[in-house]
DNA sequence: CTATTACCCCATCGGAATAGTAGATTATTG
DNA sequence: CAATAATCTACTATTCCGATGGGGTAATAG
């Protein structure tokens, strides 16, 4: 299950993408349109200027603006970012990684055969998916 | 991310699937061999039989043991049992519908739009997979 | 019948992660 | 400077996961 943090992020970037020039929006805003908590969202929106997606300005008339066009933000790199692994378990994950300790030989394991082949097909789709894309 | 109720549900499935004949295996032998507590492992093969994939037999030399045949068992179905919802969001769920308390409009709704595509694939890889597949 | 074996149910529990909150600080604009 | 809005730090409440333990019940061998 997608975490609320990530729909929160990704609706928070529509929400920017959707807007009709590239001025900074303020976070109360975006946390009115999309009922999502001030502070919360906060904390996401840190975390998507953080990682080169937003830009942010401070002060009166401040707020958050994207910093790439929406068709050059990959839902894969938000996937990322946001959530975290797009793989359903470590052993079967390219960017994150990591061995199980249960498992004695990842080569019979069918469980990791069967998440590889779940996992390529979500990244396919989530690579091929810009902000573009799902926000018009 | 799978839960380990799931990755170990899906693990012993396998390993009976992998026996040579189907008479009874003990859970103590399927939770030695893929490392997995006794206890906790007891609970999900209870899930299982209960739910029609395992039938169980009392007493000396009884024990666990599939009651269909490995290529007639549904990984989707499967996953459904343990893990719950295919679906990353419960609005884009076919099985566990259900909608976002924040969500406005799910026609315009682009996170949704994304998890629909994402889901309708996972579905499409998990019901073409049978447990025979991914054993062997 | 009786001992053994193994399934079955219930209750609990620590730790991690999630979701949200509060308050002080820093930077910008006018 | 004064108002505004992002930024940062720290904290809390809740929920869920994975696991454990005890005790009971049913089936089988001999």
């Amino acid at each position: 299950m997608l975490s609320k943090k990530t729909k929160y992020g990704i609706k928070a970037l529509t929400f920017l993408a959707r807007q009709k020039d590239n001025s900074p929006v303020q976070i109360a805003e975006i946390a009115k349109s999309e009922n999502i908590s001030i502070k919360f969202l906060e904390s996401i929106l840190l975390l998507l200027r953080h990682s080169g997606f937003l830009g942010a300005k401070k002060g009166k008339g401040g707020g958050y603006y994207l910093i790439k066009a929406p068709k050059d933000i990959n839902m894969a790199h938000v996937y990322r970012i946001l959530e975290g692994p797009i793989a359903l378990l470590p052993c079967a994950s390219h960017n994150f990684y990591e061995k199980c300790v249960d498992c004695t030989d990842e080569a019979t394991c069918a469980v990791r055969k069967l998440m590889i082949e779940v996992r390529d097909n979500t990244l396919k789709i989530l690579e091929s998916n810009t902000l573009a894309d799902i926000a018009f």
